[in-house]
DNA sequence: CTGAAAGCGCTTACAG
DNA sequence: CTGAAAGCGCTTACAG
């Protein structure tokens, strides 16, 4: 078996002189095989350097060990490099990790709906996909293709058509605008991302309740996730350089980003944060940790969230059923001095 | 075909009143079949939602179209989320979409060592490794299992006993420090990782030989990677707080969060950056562009780095050889503030 | 131009 | 306790 390849079932099963159905058995501990005859089937196995192939295997039960991780949000653009970063490559790392630990590999896949998608993306077992957009085309393609999937996020759209994790978005805006309030801001202002998903279009409803309920116009602003950093001019051009009445007094940002950007605009316009302007982001970005002010985020536990969405995808793929929607692990508060008026 | 699971080439066969073998032809142009025939074998394949099965094809030719990655400075934490985020998420991002254009899918690959690896990990028709640390097991594994693989960072100590990219760490540091030695430093201190990686180590050699050809006494600092930027203190208490006449006027750190670490320890020190100091780094970090000052990093160009890796990769994964050390790009210099003394 | 047959490397009833 | 046979869903000579 040196010839050519790797060794195959065949090859142990003559060096050892049994037939490949007890090398089988042998090797996965099923059926009843002599324990003297187990043993030097396995002695042989390692000596050739034999490993059953994952192909032939998941021929059987058209499984491969493989799961998929969509993270919809970096479509939009061409590169794998968004706002977000800190948040998204979180959760590959973890998901990748999760999935090994529970014996799958992890692809990475851009978007199984291009017409040359490699066959090999939708041979994955189950889909993991982050932040479906309304009427999400991955979602579609995937329930059509009755590949099993489960989404983190709702697909705005079609809530609770699909296995989904719930990320109780407005449980996480409540919590910061709680925060925010504590602290002292009288009027906030939100900033969310473009992208029709659940997490901007439920944080905005969250925020219009919030303010409606204060008897205050909601203030919102919508810019997209892609613009990180850049987008603190625009942003302070909006809600800064109007009339002192109308003025918020805390930026509530869900993008760290964007956070950023505004503290750097706030303060090239010779407003002091926190004592003049707040802000906080849903979704902590490094930048949020070296700048000065730091600025207050929420930890939205993204590892966590992975293995638990991995964990979801695994019963999935083995054909079980899963209760749904799912609920995504508590954020935390993270306090900083962007909040803090001592 | 409804009633369980995918339409297989059978059910598409059958609806059409042809055998499995004109399907497989008309399906991918192979053999002859008249046009007609084609036409409605093809028409009736997307009618069911027919997708051949990749596994299945895989069989034949035991190849999946399926790639690889494994980071390997991740490995050394229980998270993905080390020091030089910003590098490999930009490989990873860059390698996975260069994947799919190429009818590939990337998995992101923890350690295919360890003993509980998925028979998935192991069924990829080529690897890429990046950074391989001395002697690396990940290496000898994969050359055992007669994997095909190349590596982005030769194994220090088997250099030229795999393909590998040539990362050219030499020509890296003395880019950036003849940009310091023209900026105005005399006396650089560089700052490496511990890994006993490729990088790490030719990045030194390099520093010692512009040291001796100098006359100086190379300054040369290891600290972990994962230090991030708490490796600041302990950067500066050694470099900046001994004898004035010992003290360099420039750092270069390889890891851009080192750096800015060490940005932030010498301001503490009442040193000026850059004037007191300059500070580089040869991979960048976000914090490097959002710091004060901004700091002059060189561009790896990461996402370059993994086309070519992806290219070459499938080479090997389609039976093909490739000329061996192969080359990353260029590295673009990139000037900012904290090594320019106006 | 079309299809029956063999085979890719395994696993899994089933018979001995 | 062991093994021959069938089958997973395709592709690929090869015969008609």
């Amino acid at each position: 078996m040196q010839r050519s390849g790797k060794p195959t079932i065949k090859d142990v099963a003559r060096a050892a002189g049994v037939s490949p159905t007890t090398v089988s058995h042998a090797l996965n501990g099923k059926g009843t095989v002599r324990r003297e005859t187990a043993e030097r089937v396995e002695q042989i196995a390692a000596q050739v350097g034999y490993r059953p192939s994952a192909i032939a295997r998941g021929l059987q039960n058209s499984r491969l060990g493989l799961l998929a991780l969509v993270i919809r949000p970096l479509h939009s653009l061409d590169t794998f490099l968004p706002e977000g970063v800190d948040y998204f490559l979180r959760m590959a790392g973890g998901a990748s990790l999760a999935a090994m630990d529970r014996g799958y590999s992890m692809m990475l896949i851009d978007d199984p709906t291009r017409p040359d998608v490699p066959f090999s993306a939708l041979a994955a077992d189950a889909y993991i996909v982050t932040e479906p957009f309304e009427n999400d085309p991955v979602l579609t393609l995937l329930s059509e293709q009755r590949i099993p999937f489960v989404s983190v996020g709702a697909d705005p759209a079609r809530r609770g058509a699909f296995v989904e994790f719930d990320e109780s978005s407005e449980q996480q805006a409540i919590t910061m605008l709680e925060h925010l309030a504590h602290a002292g801001a009288q009027r906030i202002a939100m900033v969310t991302g473009t992208d029709r998903n659940d997490w901007n279009l439920g944080s905005q409803e969250t925020m219009r309740a919030w303010a409606s309920a204060r008897g205050q116009r909601p203030q919102i602003l919508e810019i997209p996730e892609t613009d990180g950093e850049g987008a603190g001019e625009p942003i302070a051009r909006r809600l800064l350089d109007g009339h002192a009445d109308e003025r918020p007094d805390a930026i509530f940002c869900l993008t760290g980003r964007h956070a950023a950007g505004v503290v750097t605009a706030a303060q090239r316009r010779g407003l002091q944060v926190p004592a003049d302007l707040m802000v906080a982001a849903a979704s902590g970005a490094m930048q949020n940790l070296t700048s000065r002010p730091t600025v207050t985020t929420l930890d939205l536990h993204p590892e966590e969230t992975a293995k638990l969405a991995v964990d979801a995808a695994i019963r999935l793929a083995e054909g079980h059923t899963v209760s749904t929607p799912l609920s995504t692990p508590e954020v935390t508060l993270q306090i900083r001095e962007s909040t803090t008026r001592s």
